[in-house]
DNA sequence: GTGAAAGCGCTAACAC
DNA sequence: GTGTTAGCGCTTTCAC
C-alpha cells in the first residue's frame, strides 16, 4: 500500500483502465469472479488498481446489475439475550454467504412498515423479519416489489410467505414430558399478556401433552414480559399452593424471573418444591444460580436455515412458500 | 393502495413523469424535501407515483449525490448483554437521524479489515467500530477514502481519529471509593487476559485511587473472559483468604461470574464476607440473585454521542479529531 | 480475450 | 417553477 498524493477525487474504473493501458470493460472483468479475462490483464489491472487505491463502487454495480446483495433485518427485543444471539448469528451467516445485512430495530414511532419502506428504497435483495408485532401489509409490499421475505418465529399466520420457526410443538411436548417424568402432577404454564406466536404454540403443545397424559395443567397469565413477568408469575404460583408443581415458561428470561423471585422473595426451593423449565437456552440459563433446565433452539441453525431459504427464494422467485422447522432439544440442568 | 397488474418491470421516475404529465426532474423534486416545486405538481406526482407503486431508487440517488447515508457498524462480542444494548441503541439512533446502519459482526476468518473493505465498497457515509481487536490499518484506510470513522470504547491509542469512551477513570475511582466506603481494606481487581482498553483503564484508575487512600490493592489475573473468567477469579479470591476483601470487576458479566461461583461453589456470602462491584449495569445486574452494585454507562448516551460525532465529522471533514467522554455513575444495589 | 457504446435510475446545472 | 441535458461509476451486449 503505497502513499500517493491523496486523490481527493474518487478513483474510478476509468482511472485504473488508463493506468493499466486497458479499457474499462477489462477493469470490470478483472474484478468480476469468473469473467473472461486473461491472467496477464487481470494482474495488470489489479496492480494499477491497488496503486491507485481503487475499489469497485457497489452502488454503481448494483444499479446496473439490479442486484445489491443487501439484506434487511427488521428486529425487535434485542434486550432478550436470545434475540441478540439470533441477530449475531444471522448477521454473520449473511456475510459469509455474500450478503450485506442492514439492521433496523423497531423503535417507538418507527413501525415495521416504515422501516421496510426504507429498505425497499435501497433495492435490498431480501428481507428478514424477526420481531413480535404483526407484519400486516408488509408481505404484500414485498411481494409487489418482488423482494424475497423470510419471517422468523412469526408462525403460520401468513401462509403465503417463507417462514422459519422453531419446532414449538415439540418443545412444548418435551417440556411437559420432562416435568411429568420428574413426578410433577400439577403443571403450570406461564403466559405473558403480549406473548407472541411462538409462545402460544409452545404453551398449547404443553397443555395438549399434559392432557394426553392425564395430568392437570393450567395457565397463569401475567401482564409483564420477560424477567419481570416471571416475578409476577412467582407470586401467583406461590399463592396457588399446589403441591410440587411443575412450571413451564415459554422463554428463559421469563423462567429466570420466576426462579429468582421464588427463591429470593418466597424462599421456595427449586427443584425440591417447584420444578421449572424454560425455553431458548440463553447463556444465563447455564449460570450457577440458575442451572435452568430448558429447551434449546440453536441460533446458528436458525441463521443457516434463514439464509438458505433466502437463497432458494432468490433462485426460484415463484416457487411455493416454505415453512422450515428448526429442531429443538431438552437441556437438563437440574431445575426440575 | 390499488392493485394494478403487477409491473414485472421496475417502476422508474420516467414512468411516473409520463403518467403525471411532467418531466423526470419534476418527479425528482417532488421526492426531495425542500425542493422548489409547486404544490400542485408535487401532488400530481405523488398521486401518479403511488398509483404506479413507485419508490425512489436510493442506489441511483446515492450514486449521483455521492452520498448514501449508509453507516457501517463493525461489532464484536454481541453475547455480552451490554454490547447488545449498545448496538440496539446505536442502530435506533442512526435511523432516527436519517442514517441506515449496516451490521458487521466480527467472525472467525473475517477480520475487521475485510469487513471494512466491504463497507467502503458500498460508499458508506460513515463507520463506527465497537469491537475489541485492534484497528491497525483501518483508520488509515478510512482516512484515505475520506470516510468518517468513530471508535467506541477503543481508547486513546489512535489520537488522530474520533473516539467515544466511557469515563473509565471516573468509573474506576467510583468503584474504589464505594468499596472503601463500606469498610473494605483489601481491594482486588479482576483482570482477564484479553481485557481491552476500557478494562485496563478502569482497573488502572481503581488501583490509583486505592493508593491515594492508602488501601492495599492487588490485581488477580484470569485467562477466561466474561462469566467464566469470574469463576476463575472466585477460586483465586477464596484461596487468597483475605479478610472481607472488596472486589472490582471491569464488567458485569465478569462480576456475576464471581458472585455466582462464590456463593454456589464456595458458600461465601456477598456482601457479608466479600464485597463486589461490577461495571456496565446490564439488566442481569439488577436481578434478584445478584443485586449487583455497579458502574452505569448509558448505552443511549453512547449512541447519541456517536451519531452526533459522526454528523459533526461529516459537516466538517477536516476538523481536529475529538474524544468524547460519556459520564458514568454508581448504582448501589447491596453487593458491597 | 478485448474494446466501443449503450444504459441502469437518478439528480444537478442550465436555460426558459 | 419547469423541462432539457449531461453525467454519477459500473456492467454488458456486440463486434472484432
Amino acid at each position: 500500500m503505497n502513499k500517493l498524493a491523496l486523490p481527493s477525487t474518487i478513483v474510478t474504473s476509468l482511472d485504473v483502465a488508463q493506468r493499466a493501458g486497458v479499457s474499462r470493460s477489462a477493469v470490470s472483468r478483472a474484478f468480476t469472479p469468473g469473467a473472461s479475462v486473461s491472467r496477464a490483464t487481470r494482474e495488470k489491472v489489479h496492480k494499477a488498481a491497488s496503486e491507485l487505491g481503487y475499489r469497485v463502487n457497489l452502488l454503481a454495480r448494483g444499479l446496473n446489475k439490479q442486484r445489491t446483495d443487501l439484506v434487511g433485518m427488521i428486529v425487535s427485543g434485542m434486550d432478550n439475550p436470545y434475540r441478540a444471539q439470533q441477530i449475531d448469528a444471522l448477521a454473520k451467516q449473511l456475510v459469509r454467504q455474500g450478503f450485506r445485512p442492514m439492521l433496523f430495530c423497531i423503535d417507538q414511532g418507527m413501525n415495521e412498515e416504515q422501516l421496510l419502506s426504507i429498505l425497499l428504497n435501497y433495492q435490498v435483495t431480501g428481507v428478514v423479519i424477526t420481531s413480535d408485532a404483526p407484519p400486516v401489509a408488509i408481505c404484500e409490499e414485498c411481494a409487489r416489489m418482488h423482494v424475497p421475505l423470510t419471517l422468523v418465529d412469526r408462525g403460520d399466520e401468513l401462509p403465503f410467505v417463507d417462514r422459519i420457526n422453531g419446532d414449538n410443538r415439540k418443545g412444548g411436548r418435551l417440556a411437559a414430558d420432562a416435568l411429568i417424568a420428574t413426578g410433577r402432577h400439577n403443571l403450570i404454564a406461564v403466559q405473558p399478556e403480549h406473548v407472541g406466536y411462538s409462545g402460544r404454540m409452545r404453551i398449547g403443545a404443553f397443555l395438549t401433552r399434559a392432557k394426553e397424559k392425564n395430568i392437570p395443567a393450567k395457565v397463569i397469565h401475567v401482564s409483564a414480559r420477560e424477567y419481570e413477568g416471571g416475578h409476577e408469575a412467582a407470586a401467583l404460583i406461590v399463592a396457588d399452593k399446589k403441591i410440587r408443581p411443575g412450571v413451564f415458561c415459554p422463554s428463559d428470561t421469563l423462567a429466570l424471573g420466576v426462579l429468582d423471585a421464588l427463591r429470593t422473595n418466597y424462599a421456595v426451593r427449586v427443584p425440591e418444591e417447584i420444578g421449572l423449565i424454560g425455553y431458548d437456552d440463553i447463556p444465563q440459563a447455564a449460570w450457577e444460580f440458575a442451572k435452568l433446565t430448558t429447551i434449546k433452539q440453536s441460533a446458528e441453525d436458525f441463521a443457516a436455515a434463514t439464509v438458505n431459504m433466502l437463497k432458494a427464494r432468490i433462485s426460484d422467485p415463484d416457487g411455493s412458500p416454505k415453512n422450515h422447522l428448526i429442531d429443538v432439544s431438552l437441556v437438563g440442568r437440574g431445575s426440575i
